[in-house]
DNA sequence: CTACTTTTTGTCAGTTTGACAAAAACATAG
DNA sequence: CTATGTTTTTGTCAAACTGACAAAAAGTAG
């Protein structure tokens, strides 16, 4: 590392929050109302600056999730998602913000906080289509807290997480088709789940909508890492064409 | 975001590069045994500070890379890794570190930079049991690219970059071998790498090695991501066991 | 009891996988 | 030139997995 006589530059460390959540079948993210400038008015991602120098990057986001939409979060895991540090994408100044992702169920309204003229939740693919317009990078950062979001959902054990402590089979294939945007056939759905070994446990049966055969209820099992995976059907299965 | 009236945290950005290659088929990472306080003499990852507010995180990635090691990594595309933040990893004070992650065909042997004493390749293997110590948090970062490096293997076409421009298919399955720390069949290997659509594609025939059937040559293909994937298989599919 | 809905269990052909054998294409030694 | 050794490449075969689809099961509403 290079220290030698060197002042050190003016930098301000700050993060960003992309909470999802399903609500009614469709993917959502928490935003807030900016109630200062820049972008006074716009949208955006909950988050903001360290508060000192000593805080951590993971207590910062909680701290402002507290503050900006009065979530209680301490059951989040949060998740590193990245680094966003285009000099310019701040208006005042160096900016380099840290994201972060987190996965919920199905969460209360959010009432607005200190900072935040209004928090609330916004369907995602308004957000993509830029029907509902974020201030900064945060469209971006959107887009790739949805894309590891999707990815996620074939290794890991994560779409339990937007359940409740306990679930249906089709509750959790809801939560696949929200997040992956298509539909899948509850039949191979079914049969997948059930033998992928340690993603669910039976969790006594149990009724559940006013129509139709009842479903079955699980919990969460405790595999994390998929074996095998749940592999998302190739809709495109890559930016490039098959060639020859 | 919170900014009222507020003072800027001292808070120091630096990079930190896990650069990974093939040397005779293990898997070595770029070390520098550090010239200075703390931790001199002490092996380390390339990195340092930002050099000025405006300095963009990859380009004081390549800075260091060009100051430490020498090394003209132009063509290396890198990759973010993640962010380490821990308050305590610098006696310096507070240092939130972002680590980037490259893989790199046979490099030639680095020469010292300036603030580097010395610079070189060191076998992963080594560094992760703890036989070669490194300073700061660098070995977990370490850990942490070769892990993303082995899940990269699966989904990307990442292996074609540790090789040269033209390569066969063994010298792919040893790359996949280094890396995954496991021996895989040939024959399977064959077929699955050429089934795979747009992974490799053909470079004319030609002879290789001394002994044995000449090898076919190939290049890398059009395919980033790729599918299906080449999954790994179960040495332990997972921290947890299975269950029931 | 009948109609309707949703969940759950099957079926079946095509594809992929893992383990293994055999042929092909050289180099080298005798 | 032939035999031997080595490595690459092409096959084989049973087991497992996938995608598409049918049918049974278990409720509710009329």
């Amino acid at each position: 590392m290079s220290d030698d006589r060197w002042e050190p530059p003016a930098i301000l460390l700050a993060v960003d929050l992309v909470i999802l959540t399903l609500r009614d079948s469709r993917l959502h993210v928490l935003l807030v109302e900016r109630g200062i400038e820049p972008y006074k008015g716009a949208h955006a991602l909950p988050g903001g600056f360290l508060q000192h120098s000593q805080e951590g990057l993971v207590a910062a986001a909680h701290r402002e999730l507290a503050e900006e939409a009065d979530l209680d979060v301490e059951t989040l895991r949060l998740e590193q998602l990245g680094v966003y540090d285009d000099p310019d994408r701040d208006p005042r100044g160096r900016v380099v913000s840290v994201a972060f992702l987190a996965i919920a169920p199905r969460l209360p309204e959010p009432t607005a906080g200190t900072d935040a003229a209004d928090a609330g939740w916004h369907p995602t693919d308004r957000v993509l289509s830029g029907d509902v317009r974020l201030a900064f990078d945060h469209r971006r950062i959107v887009a790739d807290g949805i894309e590891r979001a999707r990815a996620k959902l074939e290794h890991s054990a994560l779409a339990t997480a937007f359940c409740g402590p306990t679930f249906t089979i089709t509750e959790l294939q809801d939560v696949y088709e929200a997040v992956w945007g298509m539909p899948l056939d509850p039949r191979n759905f079914y049969r997948k789940i059930k033998k992928t070994d340690g993603f669910i446990l039976p969790a006594g049966s149990a009724r559940k909508a006013a129509t139709g055969r009842p479903a079955r209820l699980f919990r969460a099992g405790p595999r994390e890492v998929l074996y095998p995976p749940m592999i998302r059907p190739v809709d495109s299965p890559n930016g490039k064409e098959p060639v020859q």
